[in-house]
This record gives C-alpha cells, structure tokens and sequence, in this order.
DNA sequence: ATATAAATCGAAATAATAGTACGAAAAACA
DNA sequence: TGTTTTTCGTACTATTATTTCGATTTATAT
C-alpha cells in the first residue's frame, strides 16, 4: 500500500534536512555547523535527523551528490549542443570554471580534492566515491563527442582524454589558487589568464 | 647569556615533539592521533607539549614545513644539476612523483589541496600558507633556469611557466587518483601514462 | 650550597560536539 | 477506537582538544 507514499515523505524529510544543512555550510562552514543547527533549522528534533541520515558525513555526502548531479547535466548540455571538437572543449572549461566559482567548496569534493573530514585516515576509503565518478562521466563525456580527425594524429585517443582533462583541471585549480598573485606577477587577472592556458592547450592538441 | 643555549634546547623539544607526531600522524593517521598519543610517545607532559605548540594543527603545520624544505632541496638540486631546459623540465617532473609517491599527505598539503583539518571554514585562512610558498619556489626555479630560447617563440614566459606548472600537477594529481583505472581503461600503469603525458606537454611547449 | 628562576609534570577541569537511548506525545492509519 | 509509525525531547555517552594551576624537578647564579 503507502509505499509510494511513504518513499515521497521520506524524500521530503531528507529534502528539507539537506536544503537546512546545505544553508548552513555555505554561511557557517560546515566543521562548524552543528547537528543540533541542522535540526533547528530544519525544523526537526535531533533524533529525527538520525532517522534520516547516518552521520554529519552522510549528510554532506547527499549534497555532494546533489552538486555531482548538476555539474553533469550542466556538462551534458554544453557538450551536447556543440558542433565540434573546438566548441565542446571550450565549452567544458567554460563550464568547470563557472561553477568552480559558484560552488568551490563542492567544486573541490567533486574533484576529489577533498572530502568532508580530509580523510586521508589510514585505510579509510570514501564510500560515495562521486569524485571519481566525475572524471569518469567527462571521459565518456568526451570519448563520446572525440574522434580521431579531431585531435593530432600521433596521439592516441584514450590517453590523451584523460591527459586534457588532468591538464584543464590542473590549470583551474592552480589559477584559483593563485588568483592574487596573477595580477602582481602576470598582469593579468584570472579571466586572462585561464583563456591563455585552454586556448594555448588546446592548440597544442589540435593537429596543425 | 643562555641564549643560544636556550634556543638549541627549544629546539631541541620541538623536534622530539615533531618527531613522535610525525611518527603517529604515518601510523594511525593524523585524525585518529590524540595529543595524549604524542605527549605519550614524546615522552613529555601534554602541559609541555602545549607550551612547545599552540595547537595540534600547529604542529602539523611545522611538519608540513619540514617537508616543503625538504622537497624544495630535492627540486633545487635537480634543476641546478641539469643542462638544459629539457633536462630540468623531467626532472621536475620525476622529482615530485616520487615526493608524490613518498609522502602522499604531505604533498597533497603542500600542494594546497588540503589542510590538516579540511578548513574551509568561512574566512579561515590558513596561516601557514606553506601551499602557496611552494608554487612560488617552483616559479621562481624555473624562470631561472629557463630563457626564452627554450620554449615556443609566441609563448610568453611567465604565463607559460604558470601554465606548465598548472599542467604538471594536474597530471600527477589525477593520476594518482585513476591509478586503479590506468590499467583497465588504458591498458597502461602509472608510470607510462605519467610518461606519456609530461612527453606529450614537452613537446607542446618545445619550438619545434 | 642555596636561593631564585625556568621548565616540566600531573591530574583534574572545561568545552564542544557527534552520536545514542528511550519513553512520551503526536500523527497516520485501519 | 485501537494499533502502528513517526517524531520529539531530554538526558546521556564518548571523545578529544585545550586550559588551569599548584607541585616538583632542573638549571642557574650568587
């Protein structure tokens, strides 16, 4: 009987649960954010939340998951509606980097980057590997849209997917943390510099 | 009068300090390590170690600087050994994979991807900004030992050493992260995909 | 050797917070 | 109306970083 009923309800607890801690962790920070914050705001007891959620973690972990979702389809369109090699791989930065600086914090556990709690605990392995999954949807992502009259023809496809990807992740990465220092050092600001390096990477991809 | 004395002596503590933290923070992993442990292992009183340190962060972070030393030796030694340009761009290379492979929790820390405790809290900005020394230094390394000779003639120096620097620790990153995969998807190990990528960007940046 | 100062110790107290326990109250349901 | 499910509230446990402070040991100087 309830059972669609009761998946709903259950789905809007958690729903409501994730929208109070999410708020939270983007004002507060999210070691400070508290269980028993989540569950004011949230309008539940404590031991409610735990019917829900396991731990702090999990809770974080949904969200992620939540972020890993939007990231993709965002991905997914932008790629999609590209008619060439050039255009989706412009688009992809495009993408990573606009929501890079929305969402860094969840921008940094998508990459893997990092986890709630850094768990580099001994032996400790992340249940929701969503980082890796990211990687592995831009790799089909891009195996999908790629073929071989796209990229220099001394190089193999497959390798080079995951090599421009380390590359464009790596160039985001270091250019938003070093984002003061451009100016100083480069003169130039973020924006300059991250369309020198994809569009100097890019070339160096492309056959000539 | 005591002076010199004095310090060697503070010194002296804090490195038997580090020391047994640098011992536990391998073993049981730095979250699951307590001061008592350290106290314990050091062989001094919690009430000492807390005049030596002010936080338990804090002596991660002289640890952290102990390794940015050491890594930034091991990089000077191998670029100021090198011929050429060539030279010292795989020795770079090879020299942080195998830091890399060494002390992967320092690296990640001194990579900036990740503090003792993940602190993204808002507005906490790590004081130890070890992270950020370590680009400097390479920058500054490499824009010493490299002239415009070296490198495509419509490149421009610093944005590229920028841009390069971005690429190699893109490639190392996610390689260590698809380690497992290497294998399955690109029926290569680590370490031939690591050689096919930093070949691979050489000759992108190398005057043909 | 002895008084003074500095370093160290011990042991208890504080504080913060994740997670648990469990009976009572409320809501849904049959 | 009686039964089941959900939620609540409150108190409790457990862990740990950090502080406090008087007592004790060690070094230094007179």
């Amino acid at each position: 009987m309830g059972e669609r009923k009761k998946f709903a309800l259950e789905q809007f607890n958690r729903d409501n649960i994730i929208q109070a801690a999410k708020e939270l962790f983007e004002t507060k920070g999210i070691e400070k954010t508290t269980m028993d914050d989540i569950a004011k705001l949230a309008d539940y007891s404590k031991s409610t939340i735990y019917v829900y959620f396991k731990s702090k973690e999990d809770i974080y972990n949904s969200i992620v998951k939540d972020y890993l979702e939007i990231l993709i389809g965002e991905l997914e369109i932008c790629i999609s509606q590209s008619k060439d090699f050039e255009e989706s791989y412009y688009g992809l930065c495009d993408c990573l980097v606009r929501f890079e600086e929305k969402y860094p914090q969840y921008y940094a556990s998508l990459m893997g980057e990092e986890n709630m709690t850094n768990s580099r605990k001994k032996g400790h392995i992340p249940e929701s590997s969503s980082g890796y999954e990211l990687e592995h949807m831009i790799r089909r992502l891009l195996e999908k849209g790629m073929s071989h009259e796209d990229i220099r023809t001394d190089l193999e496809l497959k390798p080079t997917i995951l090599y421009m990807w380390s590359a464009i992740s790596g160039i985001i990465q270091v250019a938003e943390r070093q984002r003061e220092d451009l100016d100083t050092r480069l003169n130039m600001n973020k924006e300059e510099y991250l369309r020198f390096s994809f569009k100097t990477f890019y070339e160096s991809l492309v056959r000539r």
